[in-house]
Parts: structure tokens; sequence; C-alpha cells
DNA sequence: CCGCCAAGGTTGTCGCGACAAGAGACGTAC
DNA sequence: GTACGTCTCTTGTCGCGACAACCTTGGCGG
């Protein structure tokens, strides 16, 4: 029986608002994905990941934390994708423990495809809602919160 | 081969940083409903939203629309919190085909238990890191995005 | 009434994510 | 050179969410 803070209206009705976004916003780009390009959402990150990075090649470990992703769950999601003939996974030459994720040309075919609906959807259910000023405070609002959420701060590394 | 808007950096790194808590957020409330009270989070709602309700009791349909799920997904959860003594079913007495959710007295000594703990999260992510204007600005987002994610507008209705 | 469709819930199946356990490889201390 | 701890990744198991199929009841037109 400790002392608890409860929450102001104003408070309380911002996080029911936010949390119900964190609910619903998921399915909707998965099932976008999904239906146009038979992707899940994370699939998709992954494969935009590696290619954006030089040579279409990425370590396990770093794939992992640019996708905010553990391990065990790129591990399989590397597999599946491999199984599929988008990514293929190589011994690192400098580290025998490492692995490289190398995305082939069949996988970067199919982000290309896949990234202008995607892009689309995020436009209509985000950012083309939102004035530039919001826009701005997102970013500002979401870059505060990744610092108590990201422990590595992978993210702060941004474009 | 259509037209694409691309995101501008601004805007793109705005999303990359909201993509990334609405990965990371759920996995934080959850872990810790779990470690400290053996609920997910979705379980935790649904107990919450049931407390806040006259009686204990809320239609199937009605508890569905306020936590953000869909009818199946809550079926299941509720025969879980049955299964536990949290809930029990109820048949509607107006509607025969409907089923009134209702919280037993162990229910809601779970979550009243469980608000603390979760309220104290929510605090150290999310509300505490945020100056008052900020809170403003996440609301007024969230507000706009919510029209467009949850169609029937549920979640306009709010204290 | 009676045939039809919509509304309200439940159940079954499949696939993904979390977690724990394990197998190699690297570094380092002694 | 060898023993120990750490890093890197994989694998197996379990539980939840999405989706589809199904069943029952209610409303409504003829």
């Amino acid at each position: 029986m400790y002392e608890v803070r409860w929450l102001t209206p104003d408070q309380l009705r911002a996080w029911i608002r936010f949390e119900a976004v964190v609910e619903l916003l998921p399915t909707v780009l998965d099932s976008q994905l999904q239906r146009d390009s038979a992707l899940t959402h994370f699939e998709y990150v992954v494969l935009a990941k590696l290619s954006e990075s030089p040579d279409q090649v990425l370590r396990m470990t770093a794939l992992a934390a640019t996708t905010n992703s553990t391990l065990p769950r790129l591990s399989h999601v590397v597999s599946r994708l491999e199984s599929r003939g988008f990514v293929e996974r190589m011994p690192c030459p400098g580290d025998r423990r490492a692995t490289n994720a190398h995305l082939t040309d069949e996988g970067r075919a199919k982000v290309v495809a896949a990234a202008p609906g995607h892009v689309n959807t995020v436009r209509e259910h985000v950012i083309d809602l939102l004035s530039d000023e919001q826009v701005e405070q997102l970013d500002g609002i979401m870059a505060t919160l990744l610092q108590r959420l990201d422990p590595t701060n992978t993210l702060r590394i941004l474009p």
C-alpha cells in the first residue's frame, strides 16, 4: 500500500487515445502489406533496412538493433525470408560467430514493389492528417520517449 | 507504376521514431503487468473497463468497442479470465443473443491491486517525460489519428 | 407465420512473438 | 594453453491475435 499519483483528467485522456492508436495502428500497417505484398510489417522493415545499407548486407545484431527487435525474433523472420528467397545468410568474414544477412535481387525487387503502397498507407493514416507543426511535435515527443524505451539509443542515429 | 509522394526528411524522421515507439511500448506495458500481476496488458484493460462501468457489467460488443478489440479476440480473453475466476458470463436479460461480462469480486480485487503499478509504468515511460504542453499536443495528434483508425469513433466518448 | 438477412458470440486453425536453453567462437587471465 | 566468462546466433516451446466458419437469435417483409 504505497502512494499512487493518479493521472489528471487531461493526462488520462491523452493516454487513452495514445493507447488506442498504439493498439490499432500496427494492425492497419500489417493488413495493408499482407494484402498487397504478402509481407508482415516487420518483414517489410527488415527488407527495407537491408536495402538501405551498403552492399545490401547487415549483421544480424545490427539488423536487430535498427528494427527494434530481439535476436531470436529476427532469426526466425530471416529464416522465413530466406526460405522465400528474399534474403540469404552468409558467414561474416571477420568474426566466425557472426552472420550477415544479405538481400537478394529478388528481395530487393520485393521491397521496391511494396514501398509505394506502404508509404501511401503511412500518409493516409498518419502524416497527411497532421499539420507540419504537428509532425514536428510528434517527432519531439517520440524522440523523448525513445530515450527511455530504447536503452542503446540505436535510433538516435538518424538520417 | 504510379506516382509516389515520398516522405520529406522531417516527416520520415518523425515517422521512424513514432514507428519505433509503437513497436516498443506494448512490450514494456505487457512485461510490467505480466511480471507484477500475471496479466496481459489487454487483460488488464478488459478488467479495468469492467470495473469502471455500472454494476461491473458490460455487453461483449460494448466491451470489444471500448477496448479497441474484435469480438473473437475478446471472447477468447474473457474465456481465460473466466477460468481464472475474474469474470463471469451471464446471458443478457433483454436480448437472448447477447452476453454480459461481469467482473467478480476477485476480478475487481485483481485490477485494483494491479492499477498502481500500471499507472506508475505509464508515468515513467510516457506522461512524466513530457511537459504539460506536450501532453496536450499528444492528445490533439492522437485524437486526429483516431478519426481515421477508429471507424465507429467509439473513443470519442471520453470522460 | 415463414422465409430471409443481419446482429451477436463462439470455436477452430494458423502464424507470429516472447522466453529459455543451448551451441560455437572470441577474449583474457593466469 | 587452458579455463572461464562473454558475445553471437539458433532452436524449441508456449501463448496470444487474426481470420474464417459456424450457430443462434432478432427483425422484417410478404
